[in-house]
DNA sequence: GACTGTGAAGCCATTCACAGCT
DNA sequence: AGCTGTGAATGGCTTCACAGTC
């Protein structure tokens, strides 16, 4: 229970848990069963149990969890309380709605500097953000203390953006480009073309040998990119 | 080797290849090794070829697989080739960010119709697509064979427009709400929320037992919708 | 009686290691 | 000699089932 390896599927769901909790919160419950909360997050209770158990122990026998001493847990197990500052390359599309969007910045994800590189909005701002051209990007990277990278251009390139972020220091890097990137081991990159998700549900639709899945983690080296049909995210 | 169980991560996998593939193709390879495509697609070189050998045997033992015929074996396994429409419900950032990107439609996923609830483009042409109101909802849905919905827009309204779709008749369902969807289970549902893909990337940062993770499936039932800090996606 | 915490069992997925083919 | 195809081994994750606690 103490130092045991925590699966990513557990780190995965503990943000599910986290969700539905603020949810209960809101409406005025004090106390919930494992039982409802799996409920709640498409989850196993066993595996619900299980998962806190990792961290230790958090409930009541015969009576459940408290909804916001668990809620504090488990923002400390993840760090939810953290501030972390991102930069976006690319305003296209995705990186444009990133802009806008920006509801992320309650959970404590700043966007705090975003670079064109089609020169387009460079100079703009936008929903209070100043727009670099990307030729800026090692003076403002410098001057910003930057945690994480937001990839949002098209695919050719896509690693040299990635390379660039990396060189600017980014401990994490999200990736909406159907490109895989390739970071050195320390930092983590969470791919996460929406197409592959298509292409994973109308597999399960038209086979309904059902089984589906996702994601998976970077390893180094570089090879070619991939990208099939150019998708310009 | 025939009637097995195909794991979900080998068939998510496969299109990484076939992307790869496409790469190669056009940088004119005609064959390649397990140990290439492997390279390129970040995945263990003995994976690639069990994760092939569950639907047959495709290369020539000492030499490798041939790029064009390994890619058409799985755009048949995949149904690459197939046609889909989908629509969409939701106009707000990621959701106009898809009606001006359509790259996917090169993929083959067909956008043909697109429901905004706020009125503010009812009515609207936005790249050659008339924008509805979501009161035509029924009458456009029923007009047009819609293979799969997309859920972009507040997470209030979320499981609401899963029931929308299902009802109408949708096979799968692609969600960009933080909210997770419950819905039958011969539909097929993906969470796409990427705040989730953040939290899992800090998490990882923070504590460096590197241990990470993606989405899941979902089952059934109703509870209360999650809904951390009400990202209007 | 209700519900948590957890060892043990079972299931799924990845990796190894090598036989088999060209 | 080189590379595929695959049984066997390993590792990881999920689920069961129940002892322990309130």
């Amino acid at each position: 229970m103490n130092t045991t390896k925590i699966p990513k599927a557990t780190v995965f769901r503990l943000t599910l848990y986290y969700r539905y909790l603020q949810t209960l919160c809101r409406a005025g419950c004090h106390t919930v069963s494992s039982a409802e909360l799996a409920k709640g997050t498409r989850v196993n209770p066993a595996q619900l149990r299980k998962d806190l158990s990792y961290f230790g122990k958090f409930g009541v026998r015969g009576v459940g969890y408290e909804v916001k001493k668990l809620m504090r847990r488990i923002q400390e197990i993840l760090g939810l309380s953290k501030s972390w500052n991102m930069a976006l390359i690319g305003l296209d599309h995705i990186g444009y709605a990133m802009l806008q969007h920006r509801q992320f910045e309650k959970r404590g994800y700043n966007l705090v500097a975003a670079f064109d590189i089609t020169g387009r909005y460079a100079g703009e701002r936008i929903h209070s953000l100043t727009v670099h051209s990307i030729d800026e990007f090692d003076t403002v990277m410098q001057n910003n203390p930057i945690d994480l990278g937001v990839i949002a251009i098209d695919s050719e390139h896509t690693q040299q953006a990635a390379d660039a972020f990396v060189r600017a220091g980014v401990k994490g890097i999200l990736n909406f480009s159907s490109t895989l990137v390739t970071a050195p081991k320390d930092i983590q990159v969470k791919d996460a073309d929406f197409t592959i998700l298509l292409d994973n549900i109308t597999y399960a639709i038209t086979r309904d040998t059902n089984k589906l899945e996702v994601p998976s983690d970077i390893h180094s080296d570089a090879p070619l990119p991939i990208h099939g049909i150019a998708l310009s995210v």
